[in-house]
DNA sequence: GTCTATAAGATGATAGAC
DNA sequence: GTCTATCATCTTATAGAC
């Protein structure tokens, strides 16, 4: 059962972890063969190339995501509790370590994503703008949230807010500042 | 007095140009050698390293920055308008073909920047916040903003805003997003 | 100031042995 | 599957001629 990660899994892992961190365009094969273990050419046994590692991290990634906003569908039918629920993933994932979103720092190096790639990151921030639209449309319909126009946009400023206020707590150094901001971009919405 | 831009401000031009789209981390000197029409070795004489050239592009910034800043504060004493004033600098920007935030560009290659450049990147967003904390307060106190709580974190949920709607909008390909979730951002302290 | 020449290292990637 | 060996290319940076 608790049989030993496989060498495909690790390497996946440290390429996230690595890119997470430095981006696409500052992790390399190097990195990887160092960390895992093995040799640069036995990195490209497993995917041929780089936009084939990048690709499957970030669409696993996304998919594991999926599952967690899934998660809180189960777990609550209440609206302001899913927002909640939703914000505290995002919480959790800053006081884990994290000082951005890996989709967000992908974001960034998008000029130079191979489409691919691409077309994973943005999916998965559409996968966020869509479950938020479903859930602030239904709260807003159920009237236990305060929504004065568009849903979608609201949805949109959410993400935004959210992935902006990692940004640039991260040049300030200090991830603390990053609760605070999310609460008050929410607390419009939950006033 | 129109005399042919020097070399210098040339090399720091387009660096600025090509780490606004592709980062820090994807920009090197062969790029900046072939635009400018100079050989490699000769951007050394000019800035003998990679961080020296960086910092003084982003200190630059600054100043013109400050500076747009301060003509606001000239243009007008009213606190409404003057946050009008400050979320055009961003529209114009993105109307003018800009995707990203130079800043902002570079707040997600943090990791990896040399620590002055990283010093130069954060007093950029302090810049931002300490200007709208101060018109905010001023907002807040004359009774003409909607402040409910925290005057700093009001002003930082701006940049953040701002910022985040910039990284978004661009992997959806789609910049005509920007405005409208900013809109709403300011609309909330507007109402 | 600008050039040629060159360095030492990293990059993603491939061929072929074991 | 994993290795050694090798590749062409790119990276920042320096020495020294003109």
């Amino acid at each position: 059962m608790s049989e030993q990660t496989d060498t495909l899994s690790q390497i996946m892992d440290v390429a996230q972890q690595i890119m997470h961190v430095r981006g696409y365009n500052s992790f390399s094969y190097a990195n990887i063969s160092q960390e895992v273990g093995i040799k640069k050419a036995s990195i490209h046994y497993y995917f041929p190339n780089k936009s084939d590692l990048v690709r499957e991290v970030v669409a696993r990634h996304r998919r594991w995501f999926r599952a967690e906003l899934e998660k809180i569908i189960q777990q609550t039918a209440d609206p302001r509790s899913r927002l909640e629920l939703y914000a505290r993933l995002y919480f959790d994932a800053m006081e884990n370590g994290d000082q951005m979103c890996f989709c967000g720092m992908l974001a960034a190096d998008f000029p130079t994503l191979p489409p691919d790639v691409r077309a994973e990151v943005e999916g998965f921030f559409a996968d966020n703008e869509i479950w938020l639209t479903r859930v602030i449309g239904e709260g807003k319909a159920a009237g236990v949230l305060h929504v004065t126009e568009s849903v979608e946009i609201e949805a949109q400023l959410l993400v935004s807010g959210i992935e902006g206020a990692m940004l640039v707590a991260r040049t300030h150094g200090d991830v603390r500042r990053f609760r605070p901001i999310v609460q008050r971009l929410f607390g419009k919405l939950l006033a």
